[in-house]
DNA sequence: CTGCATTTGTTCAAATTACGAACAATATCG
DNA sequence: CGATATTGTTCGTAATTTGAACAAATGCAG
């Protein structure tokens, strides 16, 4: 039950059904595919003739594909069709405290080049960089002409409006503009989203095929920090002033460790992989310290993560602490949230097995209720590069997405 | 940009434009009457021979009616047009723990006539107590053919789909239809609603007048419990299982007091009136011996404000904790949802303007951004029954929400 | 091999609706 | 009273869904 908007609202016109519907086949056939024109019109309780009509249209602007027909048990065999993907590509950056990644994938994801650089912090050289990159990228991979766009991630606040990049502390980006930058820069359309939305976007929009993506779900990102990407019925939730989904600055202990945001005993301070690292060293996590305690010793999360693989009872013992801290922000969503399911991203689930049972116990003793105790945590492993993934779908899922109406 | 769900949309048909522009009208003339069609069909961007198409649909089915014409300074006199509320008309309930209370009232939530009887426990009981009293009520009125149905708010967590009360703690309701069974008891449609969600539908659909209404926003309710009704993009947020909203029981001292959830420190725990009371009484707060410490002192949250208004230090001492826990749980929603404003309700209203400051003291401390911490407070005194308003607005609001399409 | 049943996909007329222009009604002003 | 301005209505036109008829393609029984 949505309020309507009386100051921004879209008139529906002569044409509106006809877009929604449009936009409904072409997400049944990117859900179903490969499905025929008699399957979509049981599927939408509409005439085959319909049917035809919008599938034609999807034709002519290459939406969709017709592939081969497929054996039926009787009656004229069905001609299947897909969403075009493979030749519609994307131009997908992360831009990360030490490098910048740039993959060059389909709309499905699928990767054909990636490439990294020495993250350039000053913006216009940075833009400058791309700006020489990306059309090199693209000749060498004959796709100049089939880049429907660029995604670019970035570890801070977004503001979707004017498309500047509001705070993103580890680059010293304050209100910044990039998106249009860069657009100049390549003439190509930019799209720009903070990490923890953009890896919940790639899992609505990329996730598992069958169409069991679900529609109100977070994904929380353990790294640097510990941000969150909120979906709430099939849409993201950014908040009034692009700042919505900081989970990890909720201080569960007064007398915990002084966070970087300058509180005390945030959940990022407990969690966030600089903590890991320096509660496997064995000192109290201190912002100010840290960074020069990692340069000097040398040690990484991937690093204490692989000792406790190996069974060093000190890393598993700072990386079990993590987790407890972990549950706790996590009961947090749960509580507050009520997701359908949580996905994790971050180097720690490469410990999952080890480390899912220590968040679930938490979770379990401190949810409200039984089904929410219950709540689906789901691993998102870095070796699928959930940021590109999320880059892409910055750039595909505004073709599929509903029809603003009303 | 939100995702279509392709295993539960709703297809366009031929009559859909219409029924779009009909209700995008309708809210037009809700939060701009006096409205003339003319003035509509420009807001509207549409001809004014569509307008006088809709309108005169609204006009048969009484939706709206036409007023007096108004002068103009040159022209033809235009016919304003008003939504019709006064003789549409609604019971609303609210149940608490000791009373409940029963209002009639038309769908602006114009008061005709409020009662109240003590709360029977016993769903049975309670459905056949409310069987009774309503037809009287009606009839006392002359209303019977006037009502639009029942609304009920409840102290617990509702599922929308079957119409059950979950769990309601303080009524000792767990799994209980009451929906259906006073539905079928008195005939009307029968709306239920958990407490803080209508609190925040009664400021989206019966807000300030002139469409300020604000589409991003959380109401907290502070009495037996610190409850959140939060809506996103015009639309209310219950997750998945009807249990979002709960930013009481986020723990924020591992030291603090126990909650009646099992947990410590729990924002809840500082901040309802049963803890605010003991606080003034000198007691750690425990709910297991708090109610019986109440009844003993016969001490009440009112007594305890109206003590602190006329100067008792301790009183003041003790409310000011709460403000400063309240602060807490305010910043947490600044920093998670980052709406565009907070609704306070609860009896601390009543001394706002002392402990008003100290809440923003402790939002600027732990806001991550300054435009988060200046996120606007906004006191909704009990005195104007903030949940028989939501009671009301879950009656008439669908009438007025717009249409679920694609 | 033929006729029949079955399923897919296309075509086309009818019904519904937005759209836009013309028109009628009602007012003010010089 | 005529000119002008504004509101509200009417009606033909264009766009689109809808539903039924039709063509195409296939398997199967006889």
């Amino acid at each position: 039950m949505r309020k309507i908007n009386t100051r921004s609202f879209v008139r529906a016109t002569r044409s509106t059904p006809r877009e929604i519907n449009r936009q409904i086949l072409l997400n049944l056939v990117r859900e179903h595919q490969p499905i025929s024109r008699a399957d979509i019109a049981r599927r939408m309780h509409v005439g085959r003739g319909m049917v035809t009509s919008l599938v034609s249209e999807l034709l002519v602007d290459g939406s969709i594909y017709e592939g081969a027909t497929i054996d039926a048990p009787r009656g004229r065999k069905p001609m299947m069709l897909y969403v075009r993907t493979h030749d519609r590509l994307v131009v997908a950056i992360d831009v990360r405290f030490t490098l910048t990644y740039v993959m060059l994938c389909d709309f499905n994801g699928n990767s054909i080049a990636l490439e990294t650089f020495e993250t350039v912090v000053d913006p216009a050289a940075f833009v400058a960089t791309l700006g020489r990159m990306i059309p090199k990228l693209l000749k060498a991979h004959r796709a100049a002409g089939k880049c429907n766009g660029i995604g670019l991630v970035v570890p801070g606040m977004v503001d979707q409006r004017t498309g500047r990049v509001l705070n993103a502390p580890q680059l010293g980006w304050r209100d910044i503009d990039v998106r249009d930058a860069l657009a100049d820069a390549t003439g190509f359309p930019v799209h720009i989203e903070n990490a923890p939305i953009a890896c919940a976007l790639a899992k609505m929009w990329l996730g598992q095929r069958g169409g069991d993506a679900p529609r109100d779900f977070v994904y929380v990102t353990v790294s640097d920090g510990f941000g969150a990407g909120v979906v709430v019925n099939g849409e993201v939730v950014r908040g009034h002033d692009s700042s919505a989904g900081e989970f990890g600055h909720v201080a569960v202990d007064p007398r915990g460790p002084v966070c970087l945001c300058g509180s005390r005993g945030c959940i990022e301070a407990y969690t966030s992989n600089l903590a890991t690292v320096s509660r496997y060293l064995g000192r109290e996590f201190s912002p100010a310290a840290a960074r020069e305690l990692l340069h000097e010793s040398g040690i990484t999360i991937d690093q204490v993560i692989a000792r406790g693989r190996s069974g060093d009872a000190a890393a598993l013992a700072a990386l079990e602490e993590t987790a407890r801290y972990l549950g706790r922000g996590l009961s947090m969503i749960v509580n507050t949230i009520n997701p359908e399911q949580i996905f994790v991203g971050g180097e720690i689930t490469d410990l999952w097995d080890r480390l899912a049972p220590i968040m679930r116990e938490v979770i379990e003793a401190r949810a409200l209720t039984s089904r929410a105790a219950a709540t689906p945590l789901i691993p998102d492993s870095t070796g699928t590069y959930p940021r590109l993934r999320g880059a892409t779908a910055l750039v595909a899922a505004p073709l599929f997405a509903a029809p603003r109406v009303a």
